[in-house]
DNA sequence: GGTCGATAGATGCAAACGCATCTAAATCGG
DNA sequence: CCGATTTAGATGCGTTTGCATCTATCGACC
């Protein structure tokens, strides 16, 4: 396929971002099937790990909002299903009065682990046999700059 | 930040897959937010615009579905949605009476390039400044990689 | 040609979602 | 120090979603 993406600067944003995307729906569409995720939606998923990778254990709600495509009310009610499932803990935020803090609770710890691991397999047989090891170390850079711009402020 | 990529394979491939999927996170976000889909959802708007680029105009429901990550029985009321507010025209397959083919309408295709322009403005001015031309033509190129692999059959 | 599994799409239903709004606490300005 | 604005999170409500299932047609095989 000849690059046809000399065109114009608009033209391939739009190009990229598309790419981008539905490279995000092929894959996303076969991880969401995988078996892993026959005990938990991907959101919650996603919200465990996020959760599994913060230092501090603890993450204020609106700090899990900025990693999650969900709104703030849906977040919140995830949530509290997820409390409610006891995967994980609330507790008010101690220097502000109206903000709350989440962690993982053992048995959340243990069903991230878990998931994450026949997750994590099932994204190397995806991915691995796609690109080579160089091509996916420029992919993770790329998109890490990308989203790093995106994401000021 | 220094390359921690030549762990594994499988840790490399995890990792390169979770930064692609943060930055369609945090610009979808953005995009999302934009005034343009006030009228549209995403997942509306995608429909539109696969059906726009279909060089026969006609699509199957199932081959729609491809695309766009929904459900089957989503996107069918999806469509069931898009035909009520007549952006989109349903009519019976000719070769097989299972099947339904699906096309804009008019008002369709035009709400399709309004919205479209203002997106791909959007999109541009997200990436445009956060990668470089070449960078991006190399972005695209891994994420049609990527995307081909994993939609072999 | 008739039966049988596979495939396309529609539909009932409960769960999850986003928008708008609400309450309460923090921050700002005078 | 007090009223006004902003921010964090919860909640009511109508809409959208996915799962399971249903109907109808297609294709394969005997």
């Amino acid at each position: 396929m000849p690059a046809k993406t000399t065109e114009s600067p608009v033209r391939l944003a739009a190009e990229t971002w598309e790419s981008l995307f539905r490279a995000q729906v092929a894959v996303m569409r076969k991880l969401q099937a995988a078996p892993a995720f026959k005990a938990l939606a991907l959101n919650e998923y996603d919200v465990l790990f996020t959760l599994s990778r913060c230092p501090s254990g603890w993450l204020r709600l609106n700090e899990l909002n900025d990693k999650v495509l969900l709104s703030q009310s849906s977040l919140s009610r995830l949530v509290e299903r997820l409390e409610k499932r006891g995967l994980v803990e609330r507790t008010p935020a101690p220097e502000d009065g109206r903000g709350i803090l989440i962690r993982l609770t053992d048995a959340g710890r243990d069903l991230q682990k878990q998931i994450g691991r026949e997750h994590v397999r099932d994204i190397a047989a995806l991915v691995g046999p796609a690109l080579s090891a160089a091509e996916q170390q420029e992919l993770l850079r790329l998109t890490e700059k990308l989203r790093a711009a995106v994401s000021v402020r």
